[in-house]
DNA sequence: TCTGGGGTCCTAGGACCC
DNA sequence: TCTGGGGTCCTAGGACCC
């Protein structure tokens, strides 16, 4: 087989798939192939957005997040069908299975997105044919069209997955962005959105290109440190790694719900609230995570939202924990005024295993009666403020220097 | 007849400590 | 006598993405 060996830096794909939802259900069920179809989060109610549309549909102007009632009036003759996660976890579970016959070095970004970084697969041929080969694949086995992008970052290679859809596989090097990134309109570039977009237009950045040329110091008075990273990957920098392991140090885990119409009546609220507690402490237990905080959201009629969140001393992860932690929260923060979203959401996430460790160590120093250690680990508190603990085990275990004192200590709690 | 639900990251202010 | 500067944690909100 022809040998490709790259020049110099890394060689990285963004695999974005097309239209995913509809293709999925349209590859379960092929009488929906070529018309126009939509998903539609719970199609009967009157709250119903579009989610994604087959290229048939988009051809009728019909656009995600679009009022299902404004979609069918563009298209009356759409076809609707409320989301099927399982059939697209496991559509998902098959691409990523195919990536990773060309490398372990993938990472999900989403159900339907994923990059991989290719500079170490010599042997498997030129970039471009990797890439095609990996676009027919899935194809040919799930029927599921996806474009790719091939570039020397992540940055690049996102781009280019957006430039040549449904089926398209794009080559972005360094020498191509005058002629096919800087053109585009600035609202087209990953990251900006209509926020963003308005301050830099006040800089008289309209295209990507401009933002090259911006001045770096009043990019980073309006934006901050986004400033600087925009105009870095502007110029195709972008040195982040593609990296598997990044899904698995989630961050929080919340559901939310919207009502079928704003409601000030405790029974609903409550009832919602349970419900809510009771998805996320299936989910913490499922992940093998307790929470330190937890956040809880509430839209009001105006669309006003504020969210209210508390740290507590114990971990939660029962959905009675949640659930009376969520009500204490809504209770002091609720302004009466009718409710249209509720959400409840697990934050500060700890390992399971961890905090067993962990509540042992606080046990274990519920039980001591000497009163010098105990003036030590008041000490301590003070010093290293709540969890003493577990801060100075991070620190043993990250390597940073502690005193001798502490190690031992450390250890004799471990023992 | 307006606008879902799942997330991440960043900022900014206040509390608190040294 | 009214008063510095650095750092961390916590909370709330905003922007963005799929």
């Amino acid at each position: 087989m022809l040998k490709w060996y790259p020049k110099n830096g890394r060689i990285i794909f963004h695999l974005d798939m097309n239209s995913f939802y509809a293709s999925v259900e349209a590859a379960y069920n092929p009488e929906l192939k070529g018309k126009p179809l939509a998903i539609a989060g719970n199609p009967e109610e009157r709250r119903g957005i579009i989610v994604t549309s087959s290229y048939e549909a988009r051809a009728k102007g019909v656009r995600t997040t679009m009022p299902l009632w404004q979609a069918k009036k563009l298209c009356p003759e759409l076809i609707v069908l409320p989301p099927n996660f399982d059939r697209y976890r496991q559509a998902s579970s098959e691409i990523f299975k195919i990536m990773a016959e060309i490398t372990p070095i993938v990472q999900p970004i989403s159900i339907d997105e994923g990059y991989l970084d290719i500079t170490e697969c010599y042997d498997l041929g030129p970039p471009w044919e990797i890439a095609e080969r990996l676009q027919q694949r899935i194809k040919n086995e799930l029927d599921l069209p996806c474009s790719i992008g091939i570039a020397p970052n992540k940055f690049l290679a996102k781009m280019a997955s957006d430039m040549k859809k449904p089926m398209g596989i794009t080559i972005l090097r360094k020498r191509d962005l005058p002629e096919k990134l800087w053109p585009l309109d600035i609202e087209e570039m990953y990251g900006v959105g209509q926020k963003t977009a308005e301050k830099l237009h006040k800089l008289d950045v309209y295209k990507i290109g401009d933002l090259v040329e911006a001045d770096q110091f009043q990019l980073k008075r309006i934006l901050g440190v986004n400033g600087e990273r925009l105009q870095q990957r502007a110029k195709g920098i972008d040195t982040s790694p593609v990296d598997p392991d990044a899904i698995y140090d989630f961050k929080s885990i919340g559901n939310s719900e919207t009502l079928r119409e704003d409601t000030t009546d405790d029974t609903t609220i409550a009832k919602l609230l349970r419900r809510l507690s009771q998805k996320v402490a299936i989910r913490l237990a499922r992940k093998e995570v307790v929470a330190e905080t937890l956040q809880i959201m509430i839209r009001y009629y105006n669309r006003k939202t504020i969210t209210r969140s508390i740290t507590k001393d114990e971990y939660l992860a029962q959905e009675d924990e949640i659930f009376a932690v969520a009500s204490e929260l809504f209770d002091t923060n609720w302004n009466g005024e009718p409710i249209r979203l509720l959400g409840v959401t697990a934050q500060n996430l700890v390992e399971k295993e961890q905090a067993i460790e962990q509540l042992n160590l606080f046990n274990y120093q519920e039980h001591l009666q000497d009163e010098a250690i105990q003036n030590v680990i008041d000490e301590l508190s003070t010093k290293y403020g709540k969890n003493p603990f577990k801060k100075i085990k991070d620190q043993v275990n990250n390597d940073t220097p502690t005193t001798s004192f502490q190690k031992d200590f450390l250890d004799d709690f471990k023992q």
